[in-house]
DNA sequence: CCTCATTTGGTTGTGTGCAACTAAGTTGTG
DNA sequence: CACAACTTAGTTGCACACAACCAAATGAGG
């Protein structure tokens, strides 16, 4: 694991001390980011009785119309341990249907029901909401993007 | 993913449309680097039988020493819900003792065990490999921390 | 047709994270 | 002292996330 021959520049002559909590407050601050951003989100999201992570599966059905189970989990990177729970609660909420394909039966395919594609209507407020929640500019947005872009790039990588 | 190839710096205005997703990918990409973090994290703590935040735990105990669980909460930001049974694995694997105050009866202070200090040892190397599978420099670190800092701060305000 | 690897969803088990509630102990006030 | 308010842990219920495994369907070769 820690034989990689990547050439990358070795960061730097801190003194370990230093170094030793350094890091483990970027993940820890990630994670508190993260975590703000589910409060901001819950606050958000509750008139519409949807979590965060029902809300992006809707936003993909929204933003695509009807798709298989596979290709959602693709798109928000899940897999189906947590998608199948995750789109039979949203079907008990009336909000998507899944019916499975009669092309290839192994295939489910997950619809909007009128419910669901009503619901689109009262989401548009959010990510509006959201983005003055962060206080920050667009320009900082962009660049944060881009840093944790990097950053998940080599993470991946690494493991 | 979508329609979007690259964070181009459009100067100034965008569009509602760009706008809209816009937000909602900060939280994303926040998520994903956060897993991103988790997976090199699952593999760097695999050998020592810890979690990302059992590790996190054990990080404040090498640091402070005992503690009483408030504390401990406090630190990482977590509550008791997510405490107590967390506390309760690292005493099952033998790496803290809890032990009720006699002076305050409703405190539970958590204390290493000899195991639990020897396992210090063996979780030094740790961070090193994680800063270096992030692949960036420390100040990009440090200007990263900033951001996020700035980021919950605000986020936590606008609940 | 038969076999086998692959694809696709699903299920189970473990471990957070959070909200709501309970229980026990402590402290302030009349 | 009596009693209400507060503090501290713990418990329960819900909802992810992920790993490991399972079952059905598909498709390629023989």
């Amino acid at each position: 694991m820690t034989s990689s021959p990547a050439p990358s520049p070795e960061p730097a002559e801190l003194p370990d001390t230093e170094l030793l909590r350094l890091d483990h407050q970027v993940c820890f601050s990630l994670q508190a980011a993260s975590r703000a951003f589910g409060g901001v989100y819950r606050e958000a999201l509750r008139d519409l009785g949807l979590t965060y992570p029902q809300y992006l599966a809707m936003m993909v059905l929204w933003e695509h119309g009807p798709l298989p189970v596979k290709t959602i989990g693709a798109q928000l990177h899940l897999d189906s341990g947590t998608l199948s729970p995750l789109l039979k609660r949203l079907e008990s909420a009336g909000l998507v249907r899944r019916e499975r394909s009669t092309q290839d039966e192994r295939s489910v395919t997950v619809h909007l029901t009128d419910s669901g594609t009503e619901l689109r209507v009262r989401a548009l407020p959010v990510p509006r909401a959201i983005l003055r929640a962060t206080g920050m500019s667009v320009e900082e947005v962009l660049a944060l993007q881009e840093t944790l872009g990097r950053l998940t790039e080599s993470l991946s990588r690494a493991v």
